[in-house]
RNA sequence: CGCGGGGUGGAGCAGUCUGGUAGCUCGUUGGGCUCAUAACCCAAAGGUCGCAGGUUCAAAUCCUGCCCCCGCAACCA
């Protein structure tokens, strides 16, 4: 039998379960569900990535265990698998010692074939965090990010991998289309691998939530090496006997290794993980599938902007089935697509209720009436929907071995139409009022049944438990276990089915969106649903925002505020947010970058007086110093400038 | 010349790799049907496929140049 692994990337617990991971994860579970109906031994990995500063800071500020943080989010993923019925086969946990024994044994195998070599890391360090920081990590005036004191330029010894050595190899990969897909993101990988890879550090010192690396006391595993070692560490690698036969099985000699991943994590799935595979020795993936993103009302999600979606409001309001046919009929693989309200609405009520429902609903009642609650006693095997589905089915498959999920969902909404059209066509509701219980009316409601028993069997891994419902309500209630049961002739006549009831009752979208309005421009708000309980989500994953401490006046006097008039001012070049200004600060000009073009221009400043920070650190941005800093409200990220209520002599000082 | 994505009927999108009658959903208009979840069916209106060149018997699709929008990065000291 021939074997398909597949996987979601581990997801990182510093943050809830969104619409991202949710969507990958449904990608991953009906890529699983089709492969098994397809006869394939399948095994669907998922799993959360626990390890690092990010994690061990979270934890040490709400004063539990790194573990105990985990163990948290982790319990959240894990509803969200009955939730949303995923049928993964395993979820891994970097914490666990499965995956630090096969952590170990991929470092090993590294190390000897030469790769690992140690040399000194240097960086801007906060000996606070004990940690090295980037320069665009750093808070304004080169403060640590965390404690806000200023870091220092230190250097630090680290285990370095020879990735420079696997470019050429790298290369060669790419050159099979199935290496990385789709297309148009193999050339970008292949062209970032072309202009040259530089050797990484795959180690920290001081850092202490994570796996102790092999042979280095004091140095840690980095987390890309400790993360994506998850795909081989969670079936066995680096352990002996029974624990290493799915390893054996799924990577070593498998037929498919496919990881899925968003377009945001491809470089280190294309790159270092398969340089990472052929410096131990192991097999690559087979397939590196990147997707794009879901934009919120058409805008990038993040935290910051507060238009993440999570998924329980909408599994709650529309169900979980629901979803998973959105996220897979709206967006195309590969691409990024906009999530809305108003968008998941129209489409759960044309597909799903006017389409899907509303065909069940009225074949399942015309049988019934017809037959005594009954499918119908015989069936032809020589009609127009036949042909329509022998077309349909093959597409269908085509699509689904593709990643192309709303391509095959749509070859099946061409059977449901098809056959709602052969309904009117032969309008069965006059041959039970003219003909009674006719041969006639039996074949042509057993096609209609047989259609949607078709579309409902294609759906099985979009939609499983929808589909079973359909199944069951248009009298297949048997679950198919081979994709065999997409060919025609499936319907069992003389079977007894019960009353159709809806299955996507029709949502009232006025009354969903809140107020019966209709906007020309909608707002981009969240979902609003009468039985929201917010506040629950967040108490779960608190920041624990500390309070900060109160500061004495002194402190504050630290600080040197001064009034200033603007001399002269002019856009930095190639810049978008910076304005070079000239402030006359009394006894003397100087010169301050601001990053308020968004707001201002630089006419309209001349003249006018503004508060700064006259005893800061000098800094270059873009190339220009900046002596001292003009102070704005920040709203919605907009700087609004502070003025004197009224004119004073520049270089007044301001307290 | 920083990286990437996009520009297709009113809206949202597919199609572009592998050129060959421009397609889907929603919306609009008219009609039909009454089995069905105010659903379903038919028909119509509506598009210079961002612009300009080129290749070709044939270009939304391939090539060249340009314009516009959106992310990201570099910059909010």
């Amino acid at each position: 039998m021939r074997t398909f692994y597949v996987t979601t990337p581990i997801y990182y617990v510093n943050d809830l379960p969104h619409i991202g991971h949710i969507y990958t994860t449904t990608v991953g579970d009906a890529l699983a569900r089709f492969h098994r109906l397809a006869g394939r031994d399948v095994h669907f990995l998922t799993g959360t990535d626990e390890h690092g500063q990010k994690i061990e800071r979270a934890a040490k500020e709400e004063g539990v265990a790194p573990l105990a943080l985990a163990d948290r989010v982790v319990a959240r993923y894990r509803e969200l698998r009955d939730q949303m019925g995923f049928s993964y086969d395993d979820f891994v946990r970097t914490t666990e010692e499965r995956h630090r024994l096969g952590v170990e044994e991929i470092i090993r195998r590294m190390e000897a074939r030469g790769d690992l070599y140690t040399a000194t890391h240097e960086g801007w360090y906060c000996t606070a965090c004990e940690t090295f920081y980037t320069e665009k990590e750093l808070q304004p005036g080169n403060l640590c990010p965390v404690h806000e004191t200023p870091v220092e330029w230190k250097s630090e010894d680290n285990v370095f991998f020879r990735l420079s050595r696997y470019q050429q190899p790298l290369l060669d990969w790419y050159r099979s289309p199935e290496s990385v897909r789709p297309a148009s993101r193999l050339n970008e990988v292949r062209s970032f691998v072309e202009s040259g890879l530089r050797d990484i550090s795959i180690s920290r010192a001081n850092l202490e939530w994570g796996i102790p690396f092999p042979g280095r006391p004091g140095q840690t595993v980095y987390v890309w090496l400790d993360a994506l070692t998850n795909y081989v560490s969670a079936l066995g690698f680096g352990r002996e006997g029974e624990a290493a036969v799915p390893y054996e099985r799924y990577w070593e000699h498998g037929d498919s290794r496919i990881h899925l991943v968003g377009k945001d994590i491809l470089r280190f799935h294309a790159v270092y993980w398969p340089a990472f595979l052929l410096s131990a020795g192991l097999p690559l993936p087979t397939t590196v599938w990147a997707h794009g993103w879901w934009l919120r009302d058409g805008r990038k999600v993040s935290k910051s902007a507060g238009n993440v979606v999570r998924p329980d409001e909408l599994i709650q309001s529309f169900g979980s089935d629901a979803l998973r046919y959105f996220l897979l009929r709206e967006m195309v693989f590969g691409q990024d697509a906009s999530f809305s309200d108003e968008a998941f609405i129209d489409r759960y009520n044309s597909d799903l209720a006017n389409d899907l429902g509303n065909t069940v609903s009225r074949v399942v009642t015309l049988s019934r009436r017809a037959f005594d609650g009954k499918t119908p006693p015989e069936h032809c095997i020589d009609n127009p929907l036949i042909d329509v589905a022998g077309r349909v089915v093959p597409e269908y498959l085509v699509a689904m071995e593709e990643l192309s999920f709303s391509r095959a969902l749509e070859a099946l909404w061409r059977l449901l139409a098809e056959a709602n059209q052969y309904l009117v066509e032969r309008a069965p509701w006059n041959l039970i009022k003219s003909e009674g219980s006719s041969q006639k009316l039996s074949r042509i409601l057993w096609n209609g049944l047989e259609a949607v028993r078709i579309v409902a069997t294609g759906l099985l891994p979009i939609m499983p438990r929808a589909a079973a419902e359909v199944l069951a309500a248009v009298g297949s209630p048997e679950l198919p276990t081979s994709l065999n049961a997409l060919a025609w002739g499936g319907t069992p006549n003389n079977r007894e089915i019960p009353e159709a009831r809806p299955i996507f009752p029709r949502i009232d979208k006025a009354a969903y969106l809140g107020d019966a309005e209709p906007m020309p421009e909608k707002p981009a708000r969240p979902a609003k649903s009468p039985k929201t309980t917010s506040g629950k989500e967040k108490a779960v994953a608190s920041e624990a925002k500390e309070a900060k401490p109160l500061i004495a006046i002194d402190k504050f006097f630290e600080t040197e505020l001064k009034v200033a008039t603007v001399l002269a001012a002019e856009p930095v070049p190639k810049s978008s947010k910076l304005l070079k200004l000239s402030l006359d600060l009394g006894d003397e000009t100087r010169t301050v970058v601001a990053g308020i073009a968004a707001k201002y221009s630089a006419e309209e400043l001349v003249g006018k007086q503004v508060v700064v920070v006259a005893n800061l650190q000098p800094a270059k941005l873009m190339g220009v110093e900046s002596q001292g800093m003009v102070l704005a409200a920040s709203q919605d990220g907009q700087p609004i400038l502070l003025h004197p209520a009224q004119p004073v002599p520049p270089g007044t000082r301001v307290k």
